[in-house]
DNA sequence: GAAATTTCTTGATCTGGATCAATTCACATG
DNA sequence: CATGTGAATTGATCCAGATCAAGAAATTTC
């Protein structure tokens, strides 16, 4: 689907669409709406950068619907995708950690609906509504930690492992119940698995085939569905 | 040297041990004063752990001297080296990213002096001074930073890329210069390089014996020296 | 609906580094 | 100073996974 549903990359800001999420989760009518006075929305498709590495980041985002992806290009013009944002979560906040420039691309994943707001308000949010700043560096450190656990796996599991690892991550972070499994909610490529795990998409190929063979997933064109999630668990976690 | 100088491990507190550390660069001397009025200090030697991952983040620190690296162990054994705190920063800030528990283990490099203080100071600390907060974050983006770094490295680069980054990261942060090139200011082994890059121990030998062979390096036991940064930057980027 | 493009599969080969194994070296301790 | 212990070196072997190569689906485009 290439064509927007509402032509004008617009939607009625509504307060609804923030009410429940942790950093607005203490706020109540009022500031929500003062917060979406000062936002703007906007739609994109899938596949494309909302912003892009070493750009002077003068916007940070909300993610309302979709998938956004985090990656970095090396200069040999390798690819790394460092993680995955899903909706209700903020994005782009270089701010927030001193960086006057986005240190990494976000790219959408499928197509996407994000607010966003100018940097220079960031630290009135900050200051005015309760809970912002506290959520917003709990998920931060949640996303420390994600890293952190990448490092290690990267350092001492094999290959097999790692993919079972992101597989499984996916299908917790986006994971939707289907009739054989548990499907991924957005387009996934065995390339993009293979940048998520420093390996190639000729093993992410291998390594899922082999497992259709024995029932653990069903996969086919930019689509994977976990079937049997207890199965990789135990390959995620196999001996050294 | 085992024997602590300062057999009751304490040391007169002073003002101008915090006197320009970013956190506390915005502040006058009573505000220090007040600082360190709440401030324990106690000298560790090399190779203890300060606190362990999975403990109850009770308190913050701040490495006055000396050198700590941060390490995460898996349920197999395998130890990996996060990253290494230099002198002035702050550290085991779990609070500040939303923890309830410290993320992983501190561990003295060399002999180090720290102060701490208990964790429900912090959101005073964060409230009362002005630039701590913003400095702390900076900090952490930082880390993030190189944390993302090494997960590009670690996805991309070849082992012996990855031990020369590894190496050039470690003079920066705490070269000392002596006669024959820049040397690593604290006890490092083998072990420990490989522990920071994923290799093992074997390999990381291999190298700096062919780099000493090419006089980049020289190396004893537990002790680096960089001849030739140049040629290791060379190697640290050389081509796919 | 034919052609072009993207994604995926699968075989064959090659190799960077892990693993295994045996010494040597440096330092500390009684 | 002998003895023990942790650190480093270096050869030999092996294999997980990259790389090379060729096609086969699935989609999109015109």
């Amino acid at each position: 689907m290439k064509t927007a549903k509402n032509p004008n990359n617009r939607l009625r800001l509504d307060e609804s669409l923030l009410v429940g999420l942790p950093p607005f989760a203490k706020l109540d009518a009022t500031q929500i709406g003062e917060i979406l006075a000062q936002a703007s929305s906007r739609r994109y498709e899938a596949g494309v950068s909302v912003f892009e590495e070493g750009q002077a980041a003068d916007r940070f985002y909300l993610l309302l619907d979709g998938y956004v992806r985090v990656v970095r290009i090396t200069p040999d013009g390798d690819q790394v995708i460092a993680m995955h944002i899903p909706a209700g979560q903020l994005f782009g906040i270089a701010k927030a950690l001193g960086h006057a420039t986005y240190p990494a691309t976000a790219i959408t994943a499928s197509e996407s609906l994000a607010l966003s707001w100018p940097t220079r308000v960031w630290d009135d949010f900050t200051a005015r509504y309760d809970g912002f700043s506290t959520e917003t560096y709990r998920s931060v450190g949640q996303r420390m930690s994600d890293m952190n656990n990448r490092v290690v796996e990267m350092a001492t599991q094999h290959v097999e492992q790692r993919i079972a690892c992101a597989l499984l991550r996916l299908i917790h972070q986006t994971g939707r119940k289907v009739a054989d499994g548990i499907e991924i909610n957005f387009p996934i490529t065995r390339q993009d698995l293979s940048e998520m795990t420093g390996t190639t998409l000729h093993t992410v190929s291998r390594m899922l085939s082999a497992w259709e063979k024995d029932g653990i997933v069903k996969s086919g064109r930019k689509k994977i569905t976990v079937c049997d999630p207890h199965k990789l668990v135990v390959l995620s976690t196999a001996p050294a």
